[in-house]
RNA sequence: GGUGAAGUGGCCGAGAGGCUGAAGGCGCUCCCCUGCUAAGGGAGUAUAGGGUUUGUAGCUCUAUCGAGGGUUCGAAUCCCUCCUUCACCGCCA
């Protein structure tokens, strides 16, 4: 969420930043809303006032035994005033918050404009794409062939874009997230966390998924129809949701900081938009694997925070041995929350392109404004904190990647030096 | 899932319709006294929002005693719903 003041004092640029992500804000409807809150605020508050002060008198006046009857009087009418200006103050409150909640974050000043994903600005490029002496396969064809994927089932058992892997890939995938997560812990200091794949709609909302893209999360089913509590459930898009709202309405102290944290979990989502791209193969799941890392830092911190927090991503693609390029996401092409996006692109040979598999952003304060997630420094005011968060990495498009980046003619897969340990010593699978 | 108890400021803890934004204690900050591994005295010590303002200063108003509703001129106090915690029972990995 963008700070109100800001709004308030420089709604110009906020109007001209977000029109850079083709988002179009109307700025003269919310000073409009802005003038209608101020004054009903001002004379809802005016006879609260009057109320306080009245019932003050009247205690009094019946302390003393006096009669009371012409102070109640004289209130009579004040109760319906103050409900009517209360309501018409409510409503005028509401708009501006779902609002306000429905602006997507001002970007970086560092982040290209662009009109799409064609936009986005190529940062480094590591390792070459391996010359094959053999016609590449893609990871479709190398594992069904071995009996490693089988679509159907996954059909069978649920629906389409989920799938049931076998034998060494499925434990291939196991020794990537494995390794993925030591790594980060014992290299990039991370610390592990295991947390809830179901969430509540404060969590969605506090890191951005709510209100505005519920079409693409699973929601529970309420399991008792009389509960009429606000309590909805949905499984979570990404560990992103649990782990920063370990931080929702706590204060922590400046010097805790920074705060890492990883966590493999499963993602879950519905994405109704998505038929039609990616339909075969592993690219594009409702259920994938992901080692996801976040951070809490301190305002000063973040872009560097950023800097490192994507090279620990990178990390794993280099230990893997894994050609990638880094994109520095442009206006158009960055997600709701995100200030400044790096996405990090694995070369699949299978499909001679780049293709995403990671994701790191810079929120700023913009979750934590939603989340009341707060820093103090000694006696200070408390502040908001930065977050940040990246996939290290997608754990499903890295066994893609792994695929057939490794696969040798006969078929076979190059097991990567670091995932032996993991692969029982294998050369190959 | 069942039964019972409870949720008050950084922490502990009073409070049972009106002068309570909230006694008292602990902790913390500043000052005074004291020359010593101690004690005493004083002051201060929640958060958010609005108005005023060049101002994150001051003044002022509002809201907040788990959350949301309700009753009332007036609610931390009464009523309803929900959430959470604890205890015991049941069930389970």
């Amino acid at each position: 969420m963008l700070d109100v003041k800001l709004l308030r004092t420089d709604l110009d640029r906020v109007v001209a930043k977000l029109a850079t992500r083709g988002f179009s804000f109307d700025g003269t409807k919310f000073e409009q809303l802005e003038q209608q809150r101020k004054d009903l605020q001002m004379q809802t508050e005016q006879l609260q006032a009057q109320r306080n002060q009245s019932a003050k008198a009247i205690g009094k006046a019946k302390a003393q035994g006096e009669d009371v009857q012409p102070l109640l009087d004289a209130v009579a009418d004040l109760g319906e005033q103050l409900e009517k200006a209360k309501s018409a103050f409510d409503q005028v409150q509401q708009e501006l918050d779902s609002m306000l909640a429905s602006l997507p974050n001002l970007p970086d000043d560092s982040t290209p404009v662009g009109q799409s994903e064609d936009d986005n600005v190529e940062i480094k490029r590591w390792g070459k794409p391996r010359e094959f002496d053999f016609e590449v396969k893609d990871h479709v064809e190398l594992s069904e062939q071995r009996g490693w994927y089988d679509n159907e089932a996954a059909t069978k058992l649920t629906s389409a874009r989920f799938s049931v892997l076998k034998g060494s890939m499925a434990r291939l995938q196991r020794a990537l997230t494995q390794f993925m997560l030591d790594t980060h812990i014992n290299e990039h200091h991370y610390e592990e966390v295991y947390v809830p794949y179901i969430v509540n709609q404060d969590s969605l909302y506090g890191t951005g998924q709510l209100p505005k893209f519920a079409a693409d999360l699973y929601k529970l089913e309420k399991h008792d129809e009389h509960d009429t509590s606000d309590r909805d459930l949905y499984l979570i898009p990404t560990a992103e949701v649990p782990i920063t709202n370990l931080m929702r309405a706590e204060i922590v102290d400046a010097t805790q900081l920074p705060i890492r944290y990883v966590a493999h979990t499963p993602c879950f989502r519905s994405e109704a938009g998505s038929y039609g791209r990616d339909v075969k193969g592993l690219i594009r799941q409702h259920q994938f694997e992901k080692v996801e890392m976040v951070q809490f830092v301190h305002p000063d911190e973040s872009y560097d925070a950023l800097d490192a927090l994507t090279q620990h991503a990178a990390s794993i693609l280099e230990k893997l041995g894994l050609p990638y390029r880094m994109m520095s996401l442009c206006t158009k092409d960055m997600g709701f929350s995100a200030a400044k996006t790096y996405d990090l692109e694995v070369w699949l040979p299978g499909q001679q392109a780049y293709r995403e598999i990671s994701s790191c952003s810079n929120f700023e304060d913009f979750q934590a404004r939603r989340m009341m997630a707060r820093f103090r420094t000694g006696q200070d005011k408390p502040q908001l904190l930065h977050t940040l968060n990246g996939s290290g990495l997608a754990v499903g498009r890295t066994l893609v990647a792994v695929l057939e980046n490794y696969q040798n003619a006969d078929g076979s897969i190059t097991v990567p030096d670091v995932l032996k340990p993991y692969m029982g010593g294998a050369d190959q699978i």
